[in-house]
DNA sequence: GTGAAAGCGCTAACAG
DNA sequence: CTGTTAGCGCTTTCAC
C-alpha cells in the first residue's frame, strides 16, 4: 500500500488563515484566547478546507485520544452472539455509548476481556497501551472484578462501573435492580397476590442480590412472607427450569414468580405450560431483563427493562466530564428500570386459604 | 487528567536488550535483518516488560493504524438497535470482524453514515481523516453507493463492499442470494409445491433482485410458471401483509411463500393465520435473513441464514491482505447461504388442479 | 545486519 | 491574545 498521509493537516488551515499552528490548535480545541475574529477565520478555513485533526497526532502530543474502551465479558459475550437469541446488550450499548461519544467527537470501541484468567491485567495494559483510550466502561461482571479495578485506577484513566456500587474506585453506575424488584412485587400484590415467588440469578452478579433485596423489601412491606419462595439459578433456562418446578411443587404454590433472567422467565413459562397452567391466568410471570425475545412469546411477558442504553451513555458523559476535570457525582449514580406490561400478569385467582 | 505517558516504550525495551530503536522496530514488525538471537531477546523484553506498541505512534510515523472501519447505513442501524426486535446484524458483523481483527492485531470500529445526504463525503473523509484506518468494509445500501465507493477509491483505502457484485472498485463480496433463492425455492418443489410465491425486497437493494432471480430460474427449471407469484414489498412488516394478502386472493393461491425479509414473512405467517389457514399444512413458508425471532414463532420458521458473520470476517482478512500488498482474488467472493430447516414447510396439499 | 537521523501531526510549555 | 520551541513514540530513509 501506498503510504497515506494526511490529506490536509493544521499546517494547511494556519498557512491559509495566516496565523500560528498553536491558534489552529487552539480554535479546534475551543481554548480560550483566541480573537473571536480570528476564531471565526480560523473555523471557516477548517470548513472550506475540510479539516479534520488526526485522532493519532493528537493522542501522540499528549492530549486525549477520543477513544472510550467499553470492555465486555469476552465468553458471555461471544456465546451469546453465537446462540442468536436476540441477546441485544452490545447492541444498546452501542445505541446508548457510540450516539452519546458522538456528540462529543469521542468513539466507541468494544472489547472483549476474559474475566477469569490470570491475564486480564496484562490483556487490559495491552489495550490501553495500544489504544490509549481517554476512558473505559466496565460491564458486569468485570465492574466489580477487583484485577481490573485496581490496574485501571492506577492506570489513572476514567472509568465507569455499569452495575456496581463499589465506592473507592471509578464510577459506579447503577441499573435501579432492587427498585425495580420492589416495583414488580407491588405491582403483582396490588394484583391480589400473597404467593409471590423469586428465581434468582447467579451469586457471581452482585445484582442477583440486589434483586432478591427489592423482593424481599415489597413483600415485608406487605407483611407477606417469602420463606419457601426464592430459588436460585444461574441465569440459564436449565436453572430456571429447575426452580420453577420446584416452586410449582409447593404444598402452597405461589400465584406469580419474577425471574431473574429472560431465560429463567422461558423456562417457567414453558414448566407452567407442562403442568397444565395457563398463564397469565393461572401463574403470573415478569422477568428481568426485557430482551426482545419478550414480544415473541404467547403470551407476551411482561418485563422490567434494564435500561442499558441509557445508562452506558450516562457512563460516556459521565467520562468524558471527568476527563475534562469537571466534578464528579459524590453517590453511586442510578438509573431507573422501568416495567415493561404486556400480557403475563393478572390477577390473582381466588385462593381457598390466604 | 494528569496527561498519561506510554508506560513502556520502545526505548525501553532497545535500552534494556541494549540495541538501536531500530532493532526493535524490525522485531515488532516481523521484518528481516535481525539476527535470530538477537530477534529472541528483544522478543523476551518485550514479554517482559509488557511493551505494546502504541498505535497512535504506529500511525503517525506512517505505517499501519490497525484499525477498520466497518460502515453501516446509521438509519436503519439505529431503527434496529431502538425496535429491539432482535435483529442481530450489528452483532454478527461484530462476531465475524472483531475476532478476525484480534487475530491480528487488529480492531474494528464501528460507525453510522448517512447514505442518503449530500455530506457522505464530507462525513467519510472526516472519518478517515481523524482514524486513518488500514481498511473499512462497506454494508448494504453503502457498498454500491457511487458517491461512497468513488470517495473510497481516491483516498487509495482497501475497502470490501458486502453484497456487492460491482468489480470496479473494492473488493466485492457476497452471501449468495441467488443461489440460496434458488435452493429455497428447489426445496419447495421437492416438496410438491408448483404455485411458489415470492414476496420481494426493496429495490434499493440489489440483493432483492438478485433473491427474484433465484427464485425464477429454480421455478423455470422445473417448468413453473412465475406470471403472477411476484410481489413486491420493502422489507417491513406491512409490506409483507399487503404482499400476502395480494398473493392469497389470487385465484389459484400459491401453497408455499418465499419473503426476502423475516419481518414480511412474520407478516404473512399472521394473514395466513388471520385467513384460516394453518402453518406449514395449507401454507409453507420460507424466510430471508433468519434473524433470532425466527425461532420464537408458532410454528418456527424456515429460513435462509445470512451467513454475516463468516462475510464480514473474510472481508478482513481481505483487508488485511491487501494492506499486505497480497494478491486479491479476481472475481466476486461468495460466501455460500445455508437453509435453515424449522417448522414451516411441508408437503404440499393435494391440490384439486395442478 | 544494525544504527543514527529526520519527521509524521499535533499540543504543552513557555515567550512575547 | 499570539507565536515559538520542543517533543510525544514510532517508522522511514539512509549510513555504516
Amino acid at each position: 500500500m501506498a503510504r497515506r498521509r494526511q490529506a490536509v493537516t493544521i499546517r494547511h488551515v494556519a498557512a491559509d488563515v495566516g496565523v500560528s499552528l498553536q491558534t489552529v490548535s487552539r480554535v479546534i480545541n475551543n481554548e480560550p484566547n483566541v480573537r473571536p475574529e480570528l476564531k471565526e477565520r480560523v473555523q471557516e478555513a477548517i470548513t472550506r478546507l475540510g479539516y479534520v485533526p488526526s485522532i493519532a497526532a493528537q493522542r501522540m502530543s499528549g492530549s486525549r485520544s477520543y477513544l472510550i474502551l467499553a470492555l465486555n465479558d469476552r465468553d458471555r459475550t461471544i456465546a451469546d452472539w453465537r446462540a442468536r437469541q436476540g441477546t441485544d446488550w452490545v447492541d444498546q450499548m452501542l445505541l446508548g455509548g457510540m450516539l452519546k461519544c458522538a456528540e462529543h467527537g469521542y468513539r466507541m470501541i468494544v472489547e472483549l476481556v476474559d474475566t477469569h484468567s490470570d491475564h486480564v491485567e496484562r490483556e487490559l495494559l495491552g489495550a490501553i497501551a495500544a489504544l490509549q483510550p481517554d476512558g473505559i466502561i466496565l460491564t458486569p461482571p468485570h465492574s466489580d472484578n477487583p484485577q481490573i479495578v485496581r490496574c485501571l485506577a492506577q492506570q489513572q484513566i476514567p472509568f465507569a462501573r455499569i452495575g456496581s456500587k463499589a465506592q473507592d474506585e471509578g464510577m459506579p453506575i447503577l441499573m435501579d435492580d432492587e427498585g425495580a424488584a420492589v416495583n414488580a412485587t407491588r405491582h403483582l400484590i396490588a394484583r391480589g397476590h400473597r404467593r409471590i415467588g423469586m428465581i434468582a440469578g447467579s451469586a457471581d452478579y452482585n445484582l442477583s442480590g440486589w434483586r432478591i433485596d427489592g423482593w424481599k423489601v415489597a413483600m415485608a412491606e406487605a407483611g407477606l412472607p417469602t420463606d419457601d419462595l426464592l430459588h436460585a439459578g444461574d441465569f440459564t433456562y436449565a436453572s430456571g427450569e429447575r426452580a420453577a418446578l420446584a416452586l410449582l411443587a409447593l404444598p402452597a404454590p405461589p400465584t406469580a414468580i419474577i425471574a431473574s433472567s429472560d431465560q429463567m422467565t422461558l423456562a417457567a413459562l414453558e414448566v407452567a405450560r407442562k403442568a397444565g397452567l395457563t398463564v397469565p391466568h393461572d401463574l403470573s410471570l415478569i422477568s428481568f431483563d426485557n430482551t426482545p425475545m419478550m414480544q415473541f412469546t404467547q403470551p407476551q411477558l411482561t418485563a422490567i427493562d434494564q435500561p442499558i442504553a441509557a445508562t452506558v451513555s450516562k457512563a460516556v458523559e459521565m467520562i468524558i466530564a471527568a476527563q475534562k476535570g469537571e466534578s464528579l457525582p459524590e453517590a453511586v449514580t442510578v438509573i431507573p428500570a422501568t416495567l415493561v406490561e404486556r400480557g403475563s400478569v393478572s390477577d390473582a385467582r381466588q385462593t381457598v386459604s390466604a
